[in-house]
RNA sequence: GGUCGCGUAGCUCAGCUGGAUAGAGCAUCUGCCUUCUAAGCAGACGGUCAUAGGUUCGAAUCCUAUCGCGAUCACCA
C-alpha cells in the first residue's frame, strides 16, 4: 500500500452511508451522546452507522456493537433501549426494531419525498465546481510514435480520460497531457525502413492512416533485420553478436546518432514522419472520444532532464562512478541503486521524465499533483521516480500517483506488435460499431432515423459497449479480452445503460413535469431508486480518491437495474393517482439526469432512443 | 531468488476504511411483448471467497505463512 500513500488527496471519513443521513445520522449521535452521558456517565461520540441492508426493515441502522466496549450490556437489549429511546426523542423516526446488535431505524416516507425534490433542485447534482488556482495533471495515452495504438492504449486512454473527469467532477482542477515519445532507435528504425522499401510512399498515395503506414515500416523494419540476422548466423556468426552487426541495425543506429547531431535531412524526415503519426492519432483520439489540453515531447524535456541530474549532482543528492555515469542510491528506501545517466552522458528514460515533470511545473505554476496513468509493468519506475523528485525537493512531488493498471491479454497470450498479435484500436472500434449495427438491425428498432443518425448512434452504441467492458473493471486487474466473442451488449453492459436511458427519455418525451404535486407516501422501489440517487456525490468522491472509475460504473449499474425493475414493474404514466404520475416523472427525470451525468465521466454517450 | 500485484459461482466481474443469510451479468432452465422501447422484467440452478493459521463479539475484507498466476529487478522506452 505504500505506491498509494504518494497522492492521497483531502477526503473526509464517512462514518455513515451517505450525504442524506449524514445529518440524520449527526442528529441521533447527538441524542446518542447525551443519552450515554446521563444513563451512562460515559463520554461517547463516535457512532457508527450503515444503510439497512435490503432484507431487514428499516433505512438506517446503528451498529450497536462497537459500542459494548465502553458499556456492559447484551447488544439486544441495549439496541432495543436505544431504539425506543431515539424514537420518544427523533420525530422522524417512525418506527425501529433490533436484529442481533442492529438496531434498524425506520425514517418517515416524506423526508424522501423531500430528498428527491431537493436533488431536482441541485445544479450538477453530485459534482463540485473546481476550485480555482491549484491544478493536477492527469497524464495518459503517451504512445511511442513508431506505430498505431492498439487495445492496450484504449485502456489507457479510458482510463485517463475518465480519471481527469471523475477528479474534475470531484472538485479538482485537472489539466490531460501526455509525453509522446518521440526520441530513440525504435523511431529511427521506422525511418530507415521507410527510406530503404517505401519508394517515396505517403499516407495519401497509399491510403492509409499516417500511423499505419510508418507502423508497417516498423515491421517491414523488423522482417528485413531477421533475415540478415540468420543470415550472418548461417555464415558461423552468434546470434548475439550478428544482432548487433546486421546492417540495418547498424544504420539505424547511424541514423540516431545523426539525429541527435541534429542534422538537417534527418531531423526534416523525422518531422515529416512524426507529422504523419499525429495525424492518425488524432484520428484515433477523436473517435475514442478523448482529448488533451497539453502535449510534452520527449524530444524537448530530455535536455532539462539532465540538467536536473546535473544539479542533483552537485547538491550530492546523486553520485558519479569512475566511468562518467550518475546514479542516485536508494537502498535506505529499500530499493536499488538507479542509473540516471549514461557514461558518455545520454539520457536514459527517467532523466526524460524527470525533465518532463519539472517543464510541466514550469509551465504550471499552481500545479499541486500530478497522475500518471501507466501499465503496472513501470510500477517500480515511477516508484523511483517520485523518490527522486521528493529528494529533490519538490513541494508538489508529494501528491504524485501513479494510475497503475494491468495488461490487456487476449486468449492466445500476450499482445506483441511485432509478431502481429495486437488488436489495432481503430479496427476495434469499427467492429464495435459494426457489431451494433447488425444488432440494432436485427432488432429492427431505430425505424425512421437518417442513416446519418443511424450511423451515430451505432458508433455511441458501439463505443458505449467498449468502453463501458474496459472501465467496469477494477484498474488493477488484468482483463483478457477475447475479440471474437468481443463485447456483450446485454447485462452488464454499456448498451444496457444506454438502453434505459431512452427508455427514460422517451417517456418525460411523452409528457411534461409538473411540479408542486404533493404525496404523503412512497413505494418499496421508488424508496429504493431515491435511496441509491443519495449515494451519487458520495460515489463521485470515493471514485476520484481511489482513482476508480470502475467505481462509476457499477454506481450506474446499480441504478440502471433499480430503475429498470420499477420500469417494468409499475406503470409510471398509467396511475390513476395524478400526483404520483408528477412525483414519478419527476423520479425518471432525476435518474436520466445521474446516468448522463455519471456516464459522461466515463466518456460515455447516452442516447435519447435506441 | 528479492520486490510488487492478483486469486470470490462453469465463465466475466462486484463486494474489501472488519458487520447481518457473500451479490450481479453470461451460460443452462421456467414464466412474461394487445398496456410507458423484451438490448428488458420475474424466478430457478450454481460458492471449502486459493490453502493453513492468527487477531476480533464478528473476517471474503486486517496480520503471518504456503501454493498458483502475472509483472519487475536493463547503460530499452
Amino acid at each position: 500500500m505504500h505506491s498509494r500513500s504518494t497522492a492521497e488527496l483531502e477526503y473526509n471519513n464517512y462514518l455513515c452511508p451517505n450525504f442524506l443521513m449524514q445529518s440524520l445520522a449527526e442528529q441521533i449521535s447527538q441524542k446518542l451522546a447525551l443519552y450515554f452521558k446521563e444513563a451512562h456517565q460515559v463520554e461517547l461520540t463516535q457512532f457508527e452507522f450503515q444503510a439497512t441492508r435490503k432484507e431487514f426493515k428499516g433505512d438506517l441502522t446503528l451498529v450497536v456493537f462497537s459500542l459494548l466496549r465502553e458499556i456492559k450490556a447484551k447488544p439486544e437489549e441495549l439496541a432495543a433501549q436505544l431504539g425506543a429511546y431515539l424514537k420518544e426523542e427523533l420525530n422522524w423516526i417512525s418506527d425501529f426494531n433490533v436484529v442481533k446488535g442492529f438496531l434498524n431505524l425506520t425514517i418517515l416516507d416524506t423526508y424522501y419525498i423531500d430528498a428527491l425534490e431537493a436533488i431536482a433542485n441541485t445544479p450538477n447534482y453530485g459534482h463540485l465546481t473546481s476550485d480555482s488556482g491549484s491544478v493536477y495533471l492527469v497524464e495518459y495515452s503517451s504512445p511511442n510514435t513508431n506505430k498505431p495504438l492498439h487495445l492496450g492504449h484504449i485502456r489507457n486512454n479510458l482510463l485517463g480520460y475518465s480519471i481527469a473527469q471523475i477528479l474534475e467532477a470531484s472538485g479538482k482542477k485537472t489539466q490531460k497531457t501526455q509525453i509522446i515519445n518521440d526520441r530513440g532507435i525504435h523511431i529511427c528504425k521506422s525511418m530507415l525502413a521507410w527510406e530503404k522499401f517505401g519508394k517515396g510512399e505517403t499516407p495519401d498515395s497509399s491510403g492509409l492512416k499516417g500511423d499505419k503506414l510508418v507502423g508497417n515500416y516498423y515491421v517491414r523494419f523488423d522482417q528485413e533485420y531477421k533475415k540478415e540476422v540468420e543470415i550472418l548466423v548461417s555464415q558461423g556468426i552468434t546470434e548475439e553478436e550478428a544482432k548487433s552487426k546486421a546492417p540495418l541495425f547498424v544504420e539505424a543506429q547511424a541514423l540516431l546518432r545523426a539525429w541527435e547531431a541534429g542534422e538537417p535531412k534527418v531531423v526534416a524526415l523525422w518531422e515529416k514522419m512524426n507529422a504523419w503519426v499525429y495525424k492518425g492519432f488524432d484520428k484515433t483520439y477523436a473517435d475514442l472520444g478523448v482529448s488533451f489540453d497539453s502535449y510534452y515531447y520527449e524530444s524537448n524535456t530530455y535536455l532539462l532532464g539532465k540538467a536536473l541530474v546535473e544539479e542533483g549532482l552537485q547538491k550530492a543528492l546523486f553520485y558519479k562512478k569512475e566511468d562518467g555515469s550518475v546514479w542516485v542510491d536508494l537502498t535506505e528506501e529499500g530499493l536499488d541503486e538507479k542509473l540516471l545517466l549514461r557514461a558518455d552522458g545520454t539520457a536514459v528514460y527517467i532523466t526524460q521524465d524527470l525533465g518532463t515533470a519539472l517543464q510541466r511545473y514550469k509551465d504550471n505554476p499552481r500545479m499541486i499533483g500530478m497522475v500518471y496513468t501507466v501499465g503496472n509493468e513501470q510500477d517500480y519506475h515511477f516508484k523511483v521516480l517520485f523518490l527522486i523528485l521528493k529528494k529533490l525537493g519538490f513541494s508538489w512531488a508529494e501528491s504524485l500517483y501513479h494510475l497503475s493498471y494491468g495488461m490487456v491479454d487476449l486468449p492466445e497470450g500476450k499482445m506483441k506488435s511485432r509478431e502481429g498479435t495486437v488488436v489495432d484500436a481503430d479496427d476495434l472500434m469499427d467492429e464495435m460499431t459494426a457489431t451494433a449495427a447488425s444488432l440494432a438491425q436485427d432488432l429492427g428498432k431505430l425505424e425512421g432515423l437518417s442513416d446519418d443518425e443511424k450511423k451515430k448512434l451505432y458508433q455511441t452504441i458501439g463505443l458505449g459497449a467498449l468502453k463501458y467492458f474496459i472501465l467496469k473493471v477494477d484498474p488493477k486487474k488484468r482483463i483478457l479480452f477475447d475479440p471474437k466473442t468481443s463485447v456483450d451488449f446485454a447485462g452488464n453492459t454499456g448498451p444496457f445503460i444506454q438502453y434505459t436511458f431512452a427508455r427514460i427519455q422517451s417517456i418525460l418525451s411523452s409528457k411534461s413535469i409538473t411540479n408542486a404535486q404533493a404525496i404523503d407516501t412512497i413505494e418499496e422501489k421508488e424508496k429504493e431508486i431515491i435511496k441509491h440517487l443519495l449515494l451519487y456525490p458520495e460515489t463521485i468522491q470515493q471514485a476520484a480518491h481511489q482513482y476508480s472509475p470502475a467505481l462509476v460504473a457499477n454506481y450506474i449499474y446499480d441504478l440502471v437495474k433499480l430503475f429498470n425493475s420499477f420500469y417494468q414493474n409499475i406503470s409510471i404514466l398509467g396511475d390513476k393517482d395524478e400526483a404520483r404520475v408528477a412525483f414519478r416523472l419527476r423520479l425518471c427525470n432525476e435518474v436520466a439526469q445521474v446516468i448522463q451525468r455519471a456516464c459522461k465521466l466515463l466518456g460515455i454517450e447516452v442516447p435519447n432512443r435506441m
